[in-house]
RNA sequence: GGAGAAAUGGCAGAGUGGUCGAAUGCGGCAGUCUUGAAAACUGUUGAGGGUCACACCUCCGGGGGUUCGAAUCCCUCUUUCUCCGCCA
């Protein structure tokens, strides 16, 4: 959420940026304006109407410690009147904060002056592309192939068992998942983050503060019954343990990082897209997160990406990296990186880690703030980026991997599958 | 799931209708002393709105109510603790 003080002293700053995301905010930024205007105007006479009530309650008091009963009486249908005027007030003053809110939760971030102007994919920006296509043998398969071949994924059986979308990793599949899995954490941990197991179903209010709601809950899994949603990320959970808190600056930057499931209901997809573990409603993920203070989150955001760099150079995977366009860039995101390996097999690129910087976007609705160098609270920045989204990633390493002897394990993963070909 | 108790500032903890945004202690910050540090002493130290700045308003787990007036009384929800039951 954007902070109305910044829409005010900003305001052709913010249209000009949010039409990056081809939208014209012009009307919305004037409402916000005005809406703004109209609450402070209706918090100032109500703070003067309570003012008003407080004095003559005290007086109220006094009066009748000195036995002044009829004085006190008079006074008191005074405040009766005061009273109406405020609830009256309060009830205005309610609905125009409400009105202004809800205007607020609808409007994005406003991009970087980085990122490009665009509204697809097409117009993403590759800023970087590393790593060797493999020459594959004449009967190289698609991965949902070869994982039949091999007996390491069943999507059928998953089928069975809940739906499209949740697939079973079986044998050798099921331990290079969890090889992926604990390499990578290694990995994170190693570069500095702390490892966190979350909760996998989160409240409305963590929902709302990292911005899945009011507006995406279409996308989330709702418990209605106990009024929970399925994490469609480990940044739901992770981002809200900075929810209403005042960091130290000290204690700056805060890394973590943490592996979920991920669920997501993915409302309106389709086709040769969603093949084989090319979408899916279930699907494992290792999140890295930061907050970081507001002078440091681009040089944080850049240190991400070498990270998630340095991951796919280690796992010798071909890839690329995007600046997306604004019209592809994350409702909350300022800034958003994309990889993207390539799948050999399939002859397409696959998205495996997205790595943002949400600014101050987040922290708004968290109330996550710090303390600054003049003991003044300020907003954090938050970041996160996936390292790695598991699925593709396997996608991608079966068919680049694949020999007519079998798939070939990744020689950093060998220690954690204990085999070193599927066959 | 049943019965009981509780929720107050960074932490601990007082406060049961007005003088309470809240005692006290610890912690934090600034200063005195010291070559420096520690100790001791002095001062200071919650958040949000609002204002050029003040004033002023709101907040004692969340929401609602009673009252001229609520941290304090009532209702409700959530969470924590104790006991019982169930259980990986």
């Amino acid at each position: 959420m954007l902070q109305v003080a910044f829409i005010r002293e900003n305001k052709e700053l913010v249209v000009e940026r949010l039409a990056k995301r081809n939208i014209n905010a012009v009307e919305m930024i004037n409402n916000v304006i005005t809406f703004d205007e109209d609450r402070r105007r209706l918090q100032a006479e109500l703070d003067t109407t309570l003012a008003e009530s407080n004095r003559l309650s005290k007086e109220i008091g006094n009066l009748y410690k000195s036995g002044e009963v009829e004085k006190a009486n008079v006074l008191k249908e005074k405040t009766s009147l005061l009273k109406d005027t405020s609830k009256e007030l309060s009830e205005l003053l309610g609905s125009k904060t409400e009105a202004l809110t809800e205007l607020l939760y609808k409007i994005p971030n406003i991009p970087n002056e980085m990122v490009p102007r665009g509204n697809s994919e097409l117009d993403n920006e590759e800023v970087f592309a590393a790593g060797t296509v493999p020459k594959l043998h004449d009967k190289a398969l698609p991965h949902w192939k070869l994982a039949k071949k091999y007996d390491i994924i069943d999507f059928e059986l998953g089928n069975k068992i809940t739906g499209a979308g949740f697939p079973v990793y079986k044998g050798k599949g099921a331990r290079l998942q969890r090889a992926l899995i604990a390499y990578f954490l290694d990995k994170n941990t190693a570069a500095g983050y702390t490892e966190y197991q979350l909760p996998l179903l989160v409240n409305e209010a963590s929902g709302i503060g990292t911005g899945q709601l009011p507006d995406k809950e279409g996308q989330m899994y709702h418990v209605t019954e106990d009024n929970l949603y399925l994490i469609p990320t480990a940044e739901v959970p992770g981002t809200n343990i900075f929810r209403d808190v005042v960091l130290s600056e000290s204690e700056l930057p805060v890394c973590i990082t943490g592996y979920t499931p991920c669920f997501r209901r993915e409302a309106g997809s389709y086709g040769a897209h969603v093949r084989g573990l090319n979408r899916l409603h279930q699907f494992d993920k290792v999140e890295i997160i930061r907050v970081e203070h507001p002078s440091e989150s681009y040089k944080a955001l850049d240190g991400m990406v070498d990270h998630v760099k340095d991951i796919l150079k280690d796992l010798k995977l071909p890839y690329r990296i995007l600046r997306l366009c604004g019209g592809d860039t994350s409702f909350a995101s300022a800034l958003t990186y994309d990889f993207e390996v390539f799948s050999t097999a399939q002859d397409r690129w696959l998205e495996i880690s997205s790595v943002s910087n949400f600014e101050t976007f987040q922290a708004n609705r968290l109330k996550l703030r710090f303390k600054n160098s003049e003991g003044k609270n300020e907003l954090a920045h938050t970041l996160n980026g996936s390292s790695l989204a598991l699925p593709r990633v396997l996608a991608g390493i079966l068919e680049n991997y694949q020999t007519e002897e079998g798939i070939v394990v990744p020689e950093v993963l060998q220690p954690y599958t204990g085999f070193s070909i599927i066959n």
